[in-house]
DNA sequence: ACACCTGGACCGTCTGGACGGTACAGTTTA
DNA sequence: TAAACTGTACCGTCCAGACGGTCCAGGTGT
């Protein structure tokens, strides 16, 4: 790993806290800066823009989701709707890192859509997937569940316990596993 | 109706043209005073500040989708999981302009969680309704998907047809229909 | 009937500050 | 010696919000 990745997920991790400590509207690049132990011309050195920041934390969330994905997919094979289960554990278990990179890249991307084209493509590509791995439209009914959670909680706005998303997890993957009547 | 009541509502009829047109990023005080054939001080007079105007707008689709989801419920009391079924066809039809709203209050929301306080609470209600009318947790999970479809649309994430959209919104009424095994 | 006043609705302009981004000369580190 | 920075100074733009003034409909007193 070189020294400018090193630098690159020191900055990225300094934002995902940023966002983590004071909410996605402190996330400047003077405090990422300072959060990351360097200038300002530092972070932009490895970053030209602000955009390029947020993009490359698109980029680290899909990665990461979708390398988890992999693992529970190996895991869950030959099972039924085994997709949708990866999907669904894989989101599960964010990280509060990759929690916080989600708030960030939601504020930018709800004023310029444009920014999560990745996340476009890559979520084709699950539907996809998911579409010709299961019964009907459980398995997408199950992906849009999945997401409304993680936005919801993102937004702070499910008064959930730990405990009810856990079993409300649970519940999900039971219901994939059925399968349709 | 008062001449403010109208002027209030041309305001937020204003900006939700304005972000249904260019984007979130280019709702500003002074573009919705132009779209609203207002000065910049004519609107800061009914809205002191950004910020209670884009409350307004919260205020604004929690009570159109509540309202809706009433007349939903009493048409389809009686019948299986009715709470969740209201909540699901109340959020099916959006109209263009409470998108429009929706996607204004994310890309504040996301910045400032405070702001959708309102909405954390009314949630609360819903799931709790939900949760004492439904089997299980079926109720919550369609829900989540409900919320789910509705964030990803609003991020134009989702690359389904609006026939996909029909026949999902239909399944999800089924399975809420069907109840628990 | 007329002057007077009040208060709501609205206009136009200004300012202060936050931020993104640039420039560049110098310094450390692998 | 080249990459990886530091540090500072600076620019331009955007935008929220403040503020003083205007217009006018409708009371109020005489």
């Amino acid at each position: 790993m070189s020294q400018a990745q090193i630098s690159q997920e020191r900055i990225l991790n300094a934002a995902a806290a940023i966002v983590g400590r004071s909410g996605a509207a402190h996330l400047t690049i003077d405090a990422v800066a300072a959060e990351a132990g360097l200038s300002k011309g530092g972070v932009l050195y490895h970053f030209p823009n602000k955009r390029s920041m947020i993009e490359a934390m698109v980029q680290f969330v899909l990665e990461n989701v979708a390398e988890r994905a992999a693992r529970h997919r190996t895991r869950l094979s030959g099972g039924r709707n085994a997709v949708v289960r990866s999907f669904i554990c894989a989101e599960h278990d964010l990280d509060p890192r990759e929690r916080a990179m989600s708030i960030a890249i939601l504020a930018a991307a709800a004023e310029d859509p444009d920014l999560v084209a990745p996340a476009r493509a890559r979520l084709a590509v699950w539907l996809d997937e998911i579409m010709r791995d299961s019964d009907g439209d459980l398995g997408i009914i199950l992906m849009l569940a999945t997401e409304g959670l993680r936005f919801l909680s993102m937004l702070d706005l499910l008064p959930l316990t730990c405990a009810d998303r856990e079993r409300i997890h649970q519940r999900m993957l039971a219901m994939a596993e059925a399968g349709d009547p």
